[in-house]
DNA sequence: TGTAATGTTTACCAATCGGTCAAATTATCT
DNA sequence: AGATAATTTGACCGATTGGTAAACATTACA
């Protein structure tokens, strides 16, 4: 007889882990792809190759997948803005930030699609995450640049308006994949296209932020 | 008896017009902040105060007032590109497109996350509209970017990433207001986080595309 | 190897989905 | 006013939804 599920997380089998990596996989795939109302757990199920009970022996209802899988997803989202370095120096943080997340668009694009979803629709499975540990982070991370402003290592800006344009240029790209590929055209169908991207969002930013023309 | 609904567009009444137009309003209301697939026409009629099959009298299908809403709205979205002109002065020209679409973003958010949760789901129903007359006017005002670019007006840069960036940046402030609103906190809960968005997407734009600074 | 715990499947459920139909109601026009 | 066309509604349909129950199969461990 199969034990309650609350009880599962006490120890897990290898066939528990195995499965449960099956499942989230193929549940990003879905939820990245349609949001989180609009998919299916039969779709799910199908893409993980087993049926939908077995789904959810392992995720009692679909919202538990949902769940799962931000949890897993979000700390390794924030990653790069993590690594923002308040020691370095600001050209190069920049730049480096805005080449770890165009590699994290290009790489995962699914994961940027799938916080987006939920985003664009209100956030209502991630609200807290969003006021909590997410606010937290920026709010450090906006008091570095704030000093970097103030010693004039960059031009004096709004901290915050300067991620959210990191965040938005570079995650363009995977959320709005299907856009930006029908506008290059075929010409520009390959992977090129990140290293496109690259070269100009350096350019902009750096070069936009760099103290040492004119400032009132 | 009621005509076929094939041949009502033929002549329009009043009453026609009104209902129409109510229902287009409520129908954004819901696609916009659902995706076209986990909205039902139940929401829909519930916003729009009438009965479902009184919906779809006037719109066969759920398809149909999708279809309806976004040739609507897809012309006058893509009105402030197609404002930018060749004979301007750059500067001026690309500052007041961003201003424009971040008015756009501010006043017609639900807009901007129709769009969104469309191409974010792979377009599935405005493909044609984006290989087509999008990728048409993009390329035709990118040429006009390339000029300015190589008579010394502006950076050397990929006009098309530039593109890309200001619809990105600037669009972010209605797709992902969740998240803007959650990271800013109370303290920018007014509208005014428009305004510090446009001084800072004009300096850093005006500043990295600024040619005077050493270029190879 | 036996047995208890774990894992899987078939059959099913009530609710909701997009959509139809015919009857009832309202507006329009002479 | 009366007839005709336009509009609205309640009742309903088959398909799909998220989720369950219980029988069945497999694994792990003494």
């Amino acid at each position: 007889m199969a034990i309650p599920r609350a009880a599962k997380t006490l120890r897990r089998t290898r066939i528990q882990e195995e499965k449960e990596e099956q499942i989230l996989e193929a549940a990003l795939d879905v939820f990245s792809a349609r949001g989180f109302r609009g998919s299916t757990i039969d779709q799910i199920a199908e893409v993980a190759g087993m049926s939908k009970p077995n789904l959810l022996y392992y995720f009692r209802t679909k919202e538990a997948m949902h769940r799962a899988l931000i949890d897993r997803v979000l700390y390794t989202w924030l990653e790069p803005l993590r690594a923002f370095d308040a020691e370095g120096n600001p050209e190069e943080e920049i730049r480096s930030y805005i080449r770890r997340k165009l590699e994290m668009a290009r790489d995962f694009p699914r994961e940027s699609r799938l916080f987006a979803n939920e985003v664009l629709q209100g956030a209502p499975h991630i609200e807290d995450e969003l006021k909590g540990p997410l606010k937290e982070l920026v709010d450090e991370k906006a008091e570095v640049i704030r000093a970097w402003a103030k010693s004039g290592k960059i031009i004096k800006c709004d901290p915050y308006h300067l991620i959210f344009s990191i965040w938005s240029t570079t995650q363009h790209y995977a959320d709005f994949d299907v856009q930006v590929r029908a506008v290059l055209g075929q010409e520009h169908a390959g992977e090129g296209r990140f290293e496109d991207a690259a070269r100009f969002l350096e350019q902009l930013f750096i070069g936009g932020l760099r103290p040492d023309h004119s400032e009132s």
